[in-house]
DNA sequence: TAAAAGTTTAACTGTTTGGTTAATCTAAAA
DNA sequence: TTTTAGATTAACCAAACAGTTAAACTTTTA
């Protein structure tokens, strides 16, 4: 008794590219069902409702964005060649999901209640903790500058994470094509470590 | 014949107060006028369709976020002040329009067409250029490191906008209320400007 | 092969939604 | 006071929408 996971995962895939697209109160079940290339009854008879399909593309989505920011701030390495990794690591997922950071924003936004019931079972906050120490125990070294470690950590995200946001935007502004965006980004994956380090070195006595 | 302003502007709240709370595809006609507390039928008296609508709230929306911008990067202050300047005068007006970044970001992500449009007319980009070369000019007589000016504006840009349309997501992992949130944007004006001049501190020879 | 179980569809349903209409109300103009 | 023009409303409409149903089709199983 094989499942059949392919007519599934089509309906997950377009489902995926739609919310993605439209958000929530803009994507419609019709359009997910023409994207899959099958009838609109087959969505509900695999995921019950536009709500529980929905919950499915948004936990995936959010999952992507944060995990990758618990697994690099976790591990043992120094604060400097964390920062680096987590740059690269961030861009490069960023890179392959240009759309996810807007999606995710968005739809937190419609209802913070999301995000809240996804947090939990997922220790995201220890693991914050944690770094936040890194960062506090580098300070009182002397290792960088003064800095709040909320403030460090939330201008690393800003930095990776808000030109991919407002990628529609900056393109029209500055009159990129996509290429041209492409390699913006790639330009900015080598300089933007180098950047924070620069902001944070201390000075010299 | 004097003609009733108040009605006309209770609308043009209650739309500002609902499209950017839920967007174009999530906001509801009846919604505006509940929260107007008129007939639904008065929208449609005086602004014809959602669309036209709509159409007045995000210019006025993006008006906001972007001509503050171009303002301050148009004058004839030293780089260095101007940077200061820019977080300072833009983190004020994101403080009091604290949804603004994500609506619009979505909206020209939802249809890009709009911001096409909205620059007609506006001048952003020679302004922006004029900036552009500023920069370029203090890289060059080496006031400050080497940094390709578009990549210098993005990081200015991200660091001040990005916390606000993060805020929800933020306000959840860090555990904070309202007024903790603007604790840390407080903080975050004092320190942003120094942040990003010592990132552009030339090495000493 | 027969029947049982799982998959897919066309057609339908009830509700929500943007928008319209015709009637009523208000206030200024004659 | 009567007329007239604009402001406001309740009731309505057609299209769009999420979700349902019953029948047809396909595959597995006994």
């Amino acid at each position: 008794m094989e499942k059949d996971i392919s007519t599934e995962q089509r309906i997950i895939d377009a489902a995926r590219k739609v919310f993605i697209q439209k958000g929530m109160s803009g994507a419609r079940m019709q359009d997910i069902a023409d994207e899959a290339g099958i009838n609109k009854a087959l969505l509900h008879y695999y995921f019950r409702s536009k709500d529980k399909l929905f919950q499915i593309i948004f936990r995936e989505a959010a999952e992507k964005l944060l995990v990758t920011v618990k697994d690099i701030t976790g591990n043992e390495t120094p604060l400097d060649e964390k920062i680096t990794a987590l740059c690269n690591r961030y861009m490069d997922v960023l890179s392959e999901n240009p759309y996810l950071p807007l999606f995710v924003l968005h739809e937190i936004h419609q209802d913070p209640g999301r995000i809240i019931n996804f947090f939990k079972g997922k220790n995201m906050v220890p693991q914050l903790q944690k770094f936040f120490l890194q960062i506090q125990d580098a300070v009182d070294n002397k290792q960088i500058k003064p800095i709040s470690p909320p403030q460090l950590v939330i201008n690393i995200i800003s930095l990776c994470v808000f030109p991919f946001a407002a990628s529609p935007l900056m393109q029209t502004l500055f009159d990129l094509d996509t290429w041209q965006f492409n390699l913006f980004i790639e330009e900015r994956k080598k300089k933007l470590p180098e950047f924070i380090l620069a902001a944070l070195k201390p000075e010299k006595k």
